[in-house]
DNA sequence: TTGCTTGTTGGACGATCGTACAACAAAGAG
DNA sequence: CTCTTTGTTGTACGATCGTCCAACAAGCAA
């Protein structure tokens, strides 16, 4: 069937072009959307094709493999992860210490605390140790998020010499204890999570 | 070819039989240096079937499909890293603290804060938030981890009412540093991740 | 030796994977 | 309107996946 069953008069457009930039977003959060439903496991071309209503052929035209565009919607759903960050931080006022805490406890939010999100991550992960460029990828991304907790601790007071171990630790901390938080919703609380951090900041700052 | 080309007169065995547990831990230390050669992607029956030196049906006959062998395997390395661990601390000797930092110093050592062996644990998270069977043997196994800290930090003088968050902060921060550890091996040293944890007890003990 | 048990083999099977490519058509230029 | 560009489709292809199972043979009992 060549044209499918669509009434053959009034030639309704079998699909619609989109800018390129555009089609890419929505291969993007089809992408997330199947590793949040599936894992990391369930994820393959023709899956996302689906998802986001699209022929499988158009993922090979936009991404070299899935490879690249699962590193792309762990760039993406990262940044969005750091943009929710920066917004409760804003939210928070100008008090470096409140500031501080709303980004231990949004990073505990279930908006970020996710079982979901955390395919994304792990799907990413296992990218990393065989693909020297992905490997760059999550270098230069964890830099970042390290630079944004540096800041706000030394905003707190931290001298600098001592940011970079304390952002490492903070770090190092906050994913661990959402990791564990998503693996294991069970087994303790957001709440419990954002005590042991700001007990933790409490001993770094003072 | 029905009988390959061995010499067929001094009948050389085909294969060996071998008791069902020898055979299950082959295919066990099988599949984890598939795992560590090829990451979570490249596991496969076939994959593990070659580097146990047996036919693919054998891992069907002893496992149901790749995800109970990748759960078995989990449980053995995690086997083979905690008792690395408590190796380390009963060769520490009987003071308390000491113990408590073989554990952290060990814990960053080469042999556990090995990119390949991340491997394991990145195709084991990816099963537990889909399988409920494999998130039961996660949690299982996150207490067992977390008792065996309890125990070590109790030695050390925290007081039983805090012991239970002394353990998850310590677990989680451990983690943290060590998942780092592994995915950006020239971020920080291991010096740095045993310095950084051993400062965190500090504070937590005294 | 003979017979039995069962660990083990090896290939068949259908499903699904990523990739490639020729044909089609939507949108804009002229 | 026509022409050109290229985003998009749909499928074919070979490889590989997990599962299954009838046949074989290693090892033990008798």
């Amino acid at each position: 069937m060549p044209l499918s069953s669509s009434r053959p008069s009034p030639h309704q457009p079998a699909f619609r072009r989109t800018r390129p930039d555009a089609r890419r977003l929505a291969l993007i959060e089809a992408c997330a959307r199947v590793l949040a439903r599936a894992g990391a496991a369930g994820v393959s071309v023709r899956a996302i094709a689906v998802e986001a209503g699209v022929s499988p052929g158009l993922v090979g035209h936009y991404f070299d493999g899935i490879e690249a565009l699962v590193a792309a919607t762990y760039a993406h759903v990262e940044g969005a992860v750091a943009e929710t960050l920066d917004r409760a931080v804003e939210a928070a006022g100008p008090e470096p210490r409140a500031r501080l805490d709303a980004f231990v406890t949004t990073t505990f939010a279930p908006a970020i605390a996710d079982p979901q999100l955390l395919a994304t991550w792990i799907a990413f992960w296992s990218l990393v140790t065989a693909r020297p460029a992905i490997a760059a990828q999550h270098d230069e991304q964890y830099a970042g998020s390290r630079a944004r907790l540096e800041a706000l601790l030394g905003d707190c007071g931290v001298p600098e010499a001592e940011r970079r171990r304390a952002a490492i630790a903070v770090s190092a901390l906050l994913d661990g204890l959402w990791l564990e938080l998503c693996l294991s919703p069970g087994c303790f609380t957001a709440e419990e999570a954002g005590d042991i951090a700001r007990r933790f900041l409490d001993g770094l700052i003072a």
